[in-house]
DNA sequence: TATTGTTATACTCTATAACTATA
DNA sequence: TATAGTTATAGAGTATAACAATA
C-alpha cells in the first residue's frame, strides 16, 4: 500500500472550520483508541469536578482494588496497575493525606507496607462509585447493551494481543 | 446496585502471584479502554525502538496531519490534536530540531507559521508509517476484519456520545 | 543477596497566564 | 481589540538509579 501523496488538498493555513485530511489515521486502531480514551477521560474529570469531587481514573482504580484486597503491599498494586513501584509512591502521599487509605507496617514482612481504606475512604469510595456509573452511562449512551457487552470483548482481544 | 464489600476475599499481602479481585472495574468502558491503550502503546513503542525509530503515536499523527495539508497553521493542528497551542510548541521543538519539520512564515498572515515537512520529514514518515501498519497487524492479529470495523465503529459512538 | 519502599532526578504531556508581534 | 505563537510555570504520570531497612 502507498500512502499516496499526491492526492492531498489544497493549502488549508490557518483557522478553517473545513475538516482537515487525517490520511490514514481514522482506519487505525490505535489512533481511534487514542481519541476515544480521550474523549472518556474528559467526560471523567467533567463529571467529577461538576460533583464537587477531585479523583482520577487512575486513583478510583486503586481505591476499588485497595478497597476489594484487605492488605494489599505497595508492589502488588503496582504490578496490578501495571506502574513502576516508584511511580505508585506520590499517588499514595496524595490519598493518604486526604484521609482516604492509610499505609500500615505488615506484622509478617517488615519491608511492606499493608494499604487499606480509611472509614473514610471507603464513604468516599461509595460516593465516587455512583459518579462513575453515572459516567459509563453517559459514554456508553450511543450503544446497545449487546454493543457495549461486544466492545469490551473486542477491547480485551486488543489488550491480549498487543502484550 | 450495590459495592458489594462483604464479599471481598482474604488477604493477600504481598506478592502473591494469584489474581486479584478487581470488583467492579472489568465491567467498565473506560477501564477497559485505559488498558487495551496502554498494552497498544507499549506495543507501538517496542516497535519503534526495536527499528531504530524514536517516534511517539502523537508525534507520528502530527506528521500525517502537516503531511496531508500543506501550510497548516500550529492553532489548526493544535485544535486537529485537542490540545492546547501551547503544548504544540515543545513537540514542534523537538520534530524540527530532528529536521523533519519547517516552521515558515506565512505570507498571508504573519501572526501564523505555514507548518511543512521537509525532505527528510517525508522520508521518515514513509518508514513510520509501515512500522505502524506492522503495529496495527499486531494489536488487531486477534480480531477479523469485520470485528476491527466493528471496533473502529463501536469506538468512534463512544468518542461522539463522550463529546 | 534479594526485595520493599523511598528519594532524587528527569522527561513528557497537559494546562493557565502573561508577553510579543501582527491583524 | 483579537489572534498566533512563545515563554514561564506548575502539576500529573511515567521512568531509572541509588539508598535504607528488612528478609
Amino acid at each position: 500500500m502507498k500512502t499516496d501523496r499526491k492526492s492531498a488538498p489544497q493549502d488549508l493555513a490557518n483557522g478553517s472550520t473545513q475538516d482537515l485530511d487525517r490520511g490514514l489515521l481514522p482506519s487505525l486502531l490505535g489512533y481511534a483508541l487514542r481519541r476515544a480514551q480521550s474523549a472518556v477521560f474528559a467526560d471523567f474529570s467533567a463529571t467529577f469536578v461538576a460533583a464537587g469531587e477531585a479523583v482520577t481514573p487512575g486513583e478510583f482504580g486503586l481505591l476499588v482494588l485497595v478497597d476489594r484486597n484487605a492488605g494489599l503491599s505497595q508492589m502488588a498494586v503496582a504490578r496490578a496497575l501495571g506502574i513502576d513501584r516508584s511511580t505508585l509512591v506520590p499517588i499514595l502521599d496524595r490519598l493518604q493525606e486526604r484521609g482516604l487509605l492509610v499505609r500500615r507496617r505488615s506484622p509478617t514482612d517488615g519491608r511492606t507496607h499493608a494499604l487499606a481504606l480509611t472509614p473514610l475512604g471507603i464513604k468516599a469510595l461509595a460516593r465516587f462509585t455512583k459518579l462513575v456509573r453515572a459516567h459509563e452511562a453517559r459514554i456508553a449512551s450511543g450503544l446497545s447493551t449487546a454493543e457495549t457487552r461486544m466492545l469490551l470483548e473486542l477491547l480485551e482481544k486488543v489488550r491480549v494481543a498487543s502484550l
